[in-house]
DNA sequence: TATGAATGAGACTTCATTCAT
DNA sequence: TATGAATGAAGTCTCATTCAT
């Protein structure tokens, strides 16, 4: 059995092994702390399974994580599409950056804004995979509704391509910034946090 | 020999302990992939000694961390105290976050935004460690950045003290996010990139 | 495969691993000495293999104590049954103690007689092992043998069955003590010793 | 400060460090689990100190082994020198035995029947320590303890020497089971025991 | 003389990887 | 193809011993 997924063509025992990745980290795993009899027991396959597919046991971390990666970027280029004016995207976008924080993996997000490089996962690092795809991917979101805030007149011309760029990026990160601290953000729900969100990004933009 | 630092007092071997390991992780040693073996030798001391003074490697490990971070705060905080005006101290801000995102080990930048908490060093979690006092110190330090700028004028009184906080947090995020992929960011330098993150503060602040 | 033995199933290499510590054992080697890395070797396994099958050495080397006592047990009932007048079973049970001495791994007399669950493997303690069936199962062989000699007539029916066993065992204990300190009992053989101790049995239950 | 004790000669430390090695045995401690940290603190020395009076842990525990063994034998002596008749020695012995079974640390029984040197620890074994003083020793006093029996004519003189020793030894082993194993004896007391064992003597020797 | 901080060999245990089935 | 029993390298941690004070 073969499947087409995202430009890329998987098996069945490699789908689940990803999958089975996948649901470990969302539980809480640590992606340092899996072990690979976790991982066959969680893809309901044997070990030596695992070593069929891929080479390594970071290989087979870190080929998961991409592919979660694409499918969350496919995912969430979907939902943003469905909303047509500038405000409506840009809080969709904020919504999906809060679900992938609550859920504890983050990846997205790490790719959105800061640090993400540093801490991410080292083989995916040492081997130079080519990760300029997904944020070619995000910048392209980002740029088609920057497009939508100029048509609707939301937003302003001025500045350059760059500026428009790192405003939206620092507008959601301020919001992520929120998310991750909310307990020291008293008096203040996510919903409001999101409004200040989405004014600073006006004013930056105007 | 015993010493005073940050309020805390420690150790001649436990200080020796802790920069091995801070060494260790400037050079690019993963925090997770770190090994006692190599801690003793980065530090100069017996394997066993490490466990005179820590009760397990986790341990050790993470009260380095916590050790740096203070430290770096607290450098941090003497580096912008000596800029006197509104855009010194933003520019001072931009180039320590520039500096510790080179250094690989960006315990601030971790704090100032996105994503850290959630990929920190188990320990620290489980432990439940109060890392609420340096995001405090943090917070202070926007705070004071916020009310110079009012004195001089150069950013307006309007918007609660929250928006403003986000303001200036999200300004420097989109400075790091820049940093993180400057290869990305073709056709920009590092000078032209501080400019854009301090317009963007100016506009969401006025 | 499998195999059964003494009521319980041990697996191919469990029964290796025993194998491997009790043969250490009757080399000279002391229980609280042997390392994991020994019992690898003696049983032809690797390390880990071990911790596949027992959770701690100190569990692998109480369960393979036990199994030997089992076995012994076992083997000298089968041995003692063979005989069938009193002074040949008493003769037997005397050379089987011999035997086991000589070989320095003394699980029986441990039990026969003196001292021995004060110095027993620790963990045997702690977990609170039934020993108690191995106990009954020597009490039986002795109280077998007394019926045997009540019917030959070789010794008496006075006395309780407390006392009659007790002088069984002092008997058999007292031909121990000769064997632990053959030197210091110049001018004496073991064939003689064997005499004095049955004329000792016969003595008291007459 | 010089004390002389049992022939040898012994300095504070010394001392010192053999009572805390007992107490610790006596408190439970196996002998083969037994730090040097433990040692020392139960001995109130430093570390080092412990390496000024000997070579090695081993050679510390062994000495302080032998060191009490001395104590125990020359304190029973007493003890049975108070009692001037066959009997009352006898009771004498086993209540020394039955005490020492009691406190956990039974290195008169040890040597008493049955065995012991293979259980004994390893360092006196292989340092091959001359023992058959203390076995003299005992010998001596069940010998005395023969004379008086034949003098007050409660025992025969039928039969070797060999044969007597054997009979005592045999009695006290009877009796030795019997402590061992309480819980196994319902119905009967330890003075039940006693008498038991005297009988068995008495019968064995008339 | 007496100490205990420091050391590192070596213990137990885990787990990525292999390979016979 | 798929498995998991088996392995042993390498990890964390303990502790006998040393030595500067």
């Amino acid at each position: 059995m073969i499947f087409d997924m995202n430009d890329a063509i998987y098996r069945e025992k490699e789908l689940a092994i990803f999958d089975g990745i996948i649901d470990l980290i969302k539980k809480g795993s640590n992606v340092y702390s899996i072990t690979v009899s976790e991982i066959a027991k969680s893809a309901n396959v044997g070990k030596g399974t695992i070593y069929d597919y891929f080479d390594t046991k970071e290989e087979t971390i870190s080929k998961a994580i991409l592919y979660n990666i694409d499918n969350e970027i496919e995912d969430a280029k979907d939902r943003i599409a469905l909303k047509d004016d500038f405000k409506g995207r840009y809080y969709e976008m904020l919504d999906i950056v809060a679900e992938n924080l609550k859920n504890k993996f983050c990846t997205i997000n790490m790719l959105l804004s800061v640090g993400g490089f540093h801490e991410f996962y080292e083989y995916l690092v040492n081997q130079r995979h080519d990760i300029s795809q997904y944020i070619y991917k995000i910048e392209q979101e980002i740029d088609k509704l920057l497009e939508i805030g100029f048509e609707e007149g939301v937003i302003g011309i001025g500045g350059n391509i760059y500026y428009q760029r790192m405003a939206i990026k620092g507008s959601i990160s301020a919001f992520i910034s929120y998310i991750n601290m909310e307990e020291y953000w008293q008096g203040i729900d996510i919903d409001t946090a999101m409004d200040l969100s989405y004014k600073l990004a006006i004013k930056a933009l105007n």
